[in-house]
DNA sequence: CAAGTCGTACTACAACTGTAGTACGACAAC
DNA sequence: GTTGTCGTACTACAGTTGTAGTACGACTTG
């Protein structure tokens, strides 16, 4: 059967996810001094949060002497897969051209390299 | 100041604002309905998610004779704005060509119409 | 008017989230 | 060996979400 995960996460756990996407193995003191810096949460609210993905399977876990390290075990394409399906399901009918006329016109998407690519979907049309 | 607003709604409060999207001012049993057909929520667990969407000031309410009458006083398009800028920002960097991207690695959009605007986006390039 | 019906308001409750404090065990420094 | 120090484990607590039950008031139907 698929083994298709859905990871839905948080703003704050994908912040703590991509510590961990960059550096691989870290320690919690690794996680907790990039998130004191980017959100000025504490060490002990950090481990918490390390803890809790733990217990949901998103991160693996390993103790070396009385710390303890913690690596990605879903990988940031999977969360984007997976979320991004969310996202195009509950508010795009699942239309992925849909989200990405969104992205040209909220010009979220640079104008100069993909204005272009907004002639090419209304020219192109919908032929499927 | 901006009225920007941040709306981040879930899954099931967005399928609640779907129905008064598309019909307009509407009773609670109505949704109630849509609801009750769609997920199998009971008439009191909608009434609840109206209140609270009302509480949180993205829905109108409107009283008449007994009945409660809610309206979205968010558009859809707000809230995809809002959700999307959500997503890229916190899983791509705020890069939205990268979403493109994704979108069209995983197929998530049709092959058809916009296979070809891969070969536009790998070619064009980043020009801005 | 009495009784049922319908709809809202309020209450409930478990799970998850954000945030952190406290306690406790181990290791380092004297 | 006693004392900090550091790190983890556990506890806490308020807010949100999903889900619904119950109570109560109003309108309908005899």
């Amino acid at each position: 059967m698929g083994k298709v995960k859905d990871v839905a996460l948080s703003d704050l756990q994908i912040a703590v996810m991509r510590v961990l996407w960059e550096r691989g193995e870290v320690s919690t003191a690794d996680v907790a001094e990039v998130l004191a810096a980017e959100r000025g949460l504490k060490h002990t609210t950090v481990a918490t949060l390390l803890t809790r993905l733990e217990r949901r399977g998103v991160v693996a876990l390993r103790r070396d002497a009385r710390q303890l390290y913690y690596c990605a075990k879903v990988s940031e394409s999977e969360v984007r897969r997976s979320m991004v399906a969310d996202l195009l399901a509950s508010l795009f009918q699942g239309d992925a051209r849909a989200l990405v006329s969104h992205l040209v016109d909220e010009s979220e998407i640079a104008p100069g390299d993909l204005a272009r690519l907004r002639r090419r979907l209304a020219a192109g049309g919908r032929d499927d």
